[in-house]
Formats: structure tokens, sequence, C-alpha cells
DNA sequence: GTATTTGCAAATGATTTGCAGTGCT
DNA sequence: AGCACTGCAAATCATTTGCAAATAC
């Protein structure tokens, strides 16, 4: 993925804080602040967490990132993707993606109430396959 | 509605603060903690913020309340009831529940992934029918 | 060269904790 | 009577802000 070309698409300077910060994002999925800082300052020794909070807010006004609010967990973040649900195991604390069709969800939805969806969070709990 | 029954069943002792607290909740369906704190003070002048944070966790850990959080905005509390999803109107801000079979939802959920769901939160934000 | 970003330190905001006094059962 | 709850103050934790130096373009 170009990072250097989705900074700029979002009228963002390129620095290597923020290339660093995106990369990172990517190869974890999803990832809360604090990991995020532990990680990241294997590459840059000197970011400090106020970059990091002013970056990946920066970042989700833009559109870049999505916050994940989880019950009774911190949030994590992630790369802003096509909408998906998340599937979040009470067992081995591991969080999925899951492509649905929110258009069928959408449905479900519009047949009691009218309400024009625009944005969906959707978080499933429960036990993976692994965990069953 | 019964909240002295309520507490005993959850060994909660029942106190005046709390019966506040749960009225409050009754009352208002989704509120948040500033705004909790902001109008039980009208009827409990000394409350303190510590014991409205005690007591609402203490009560969301006995499952009384849920904590329902929001996109781009603070965590609201309710009373905890059957499974629902809710509705946030991005205009008007109103936060409404809805009905849902979760059958339903686990049903379109499961043809994708085998994922055994215990708990759901759904957030859909949009607008509302009074702001369309 | 100018405007933005970085990193630090300090400020703010939110939530939790410890403890002495009070109230529930 | 005994244990849990309350309210206060202080402590902790999370996030934001201001500013001087560094960097992107």
């Amino acid at each position: 993925m170009n990072y250097e070309l989705l900074l700029r698409e979002c009228n963002m300077k390129v620095t290597p804080q923020r290339l660093g910060i995106l990369a990172m994002m990517c190869e974890n999925g999803h990832i809360s602040i604090e990991d995020l800082y532990v990680k990241i300052k294997k590459q840059f020794s000197s970011i400090s967490l106020a970059t990091l909070y002013k970056n990946v807010n920066a970042m989700i006004d833009v559109s870049l990132l999505k916050e994940v609010k989880l019950p009774h967990m911190k949030s994590k973040y992630e790369l802003a993707k096509t909408p998906h649900a998340h599937l979040l195991c009470e067992s081995c604390g591991v969080l999925e993606d899951l492509e649905m069709d929110m258009n069928e969800v959408s449905h479900l939805l519009a047949s009691k109430s009218d309400f024009k969806v625009n944005e969906t969070n959707l978080i499933f709990s429960g036990t993976c396959h692994n965990c069953q």
C-alpha cells in the first residue's frame, strides 16, 4: 500500500512518523494507542505520545483511520476499509473483521423503523471458532 | 419499577443515592455521567462524582446497567433491558432503541463465520425520522 | 522561505483510590 | 454490631495544549 500517496490525497504532509503509524496499523489490523506507542517506539525511539495522539486524531478526521469502541476495554484503531462488523472473542480476546452486506442489515432495520443509516458500528462479542 | 427489589436481587444495599440513580436512568433512557451528575445533584445536593462512578460501575458489574459506547461522543448508560440495537441521529443527536430479533441478525452472521454470539453492541448512525 | 509537524513539559480532563465518618440491615 | 456505602481529597491515568526547534515542500 502506498502510504505517501494516501497521506497526500488527504492533504497531510508526509513524515516518517506518519508513515510508521500507517505501516503499523496495516500490519496489526487493530491496535490500541498504548500498543501502537510501544511498537512504534522501536522504530522511532524519540516519538512522543502527543505526536501519536495528534496524528491518530488527524487521520481519523480525514477518514484514514477509524476508532473501534469495544465493550469493557479500551478502543482500538484500524485503517478505514469497506464497512464491516467486528467479532470480539471473549475467551481469547481476538478481534476479527466480518464482511457483511450492510444493505442486508440496513434492510432488517428498515422494516422496523424509518431511519436512514449512514454509518454502522457493529460489534458481536462471543466465542470464536478456535475457542469453541 | 421496584428499584429496591432490583438492588436486593443483586446483593447491593439499598441507599437513597442508588435509588436516585436508578430512577434517573429509567426516566432518561440514555444518559451520560455528567448529565446524570447534574440531574441527580438536584435531589442529592451533596452526592459526589466518586459515588456516582462507584455505583454506576457496580451496577454494570451486576448487569443492572449497560454502557453504550457511541462514536465521536462520550458513553451513555442505560438500564439493562432485552437486547436491542441503537439508532443515533447525526442531525439532532437523539439516541433511540430499536428492538431487533437478534436471532435474525446472528443468523446473517452465522452464514459467514462460525462465531457463537453472546452479546451484541449495534449502533446505526444516520438520520432519524424527524430529521429526514 | 513558509507553514506544518515534532517532542517536550505542563495543563486539563476523567476516573479511581484511600480513608474517616455514616448508614443499612 | 458489623460491614458496606458515602463524600471528600488526593492520586492516577488519559488526552490535549503551548511553544521552541526541526522538517516538509
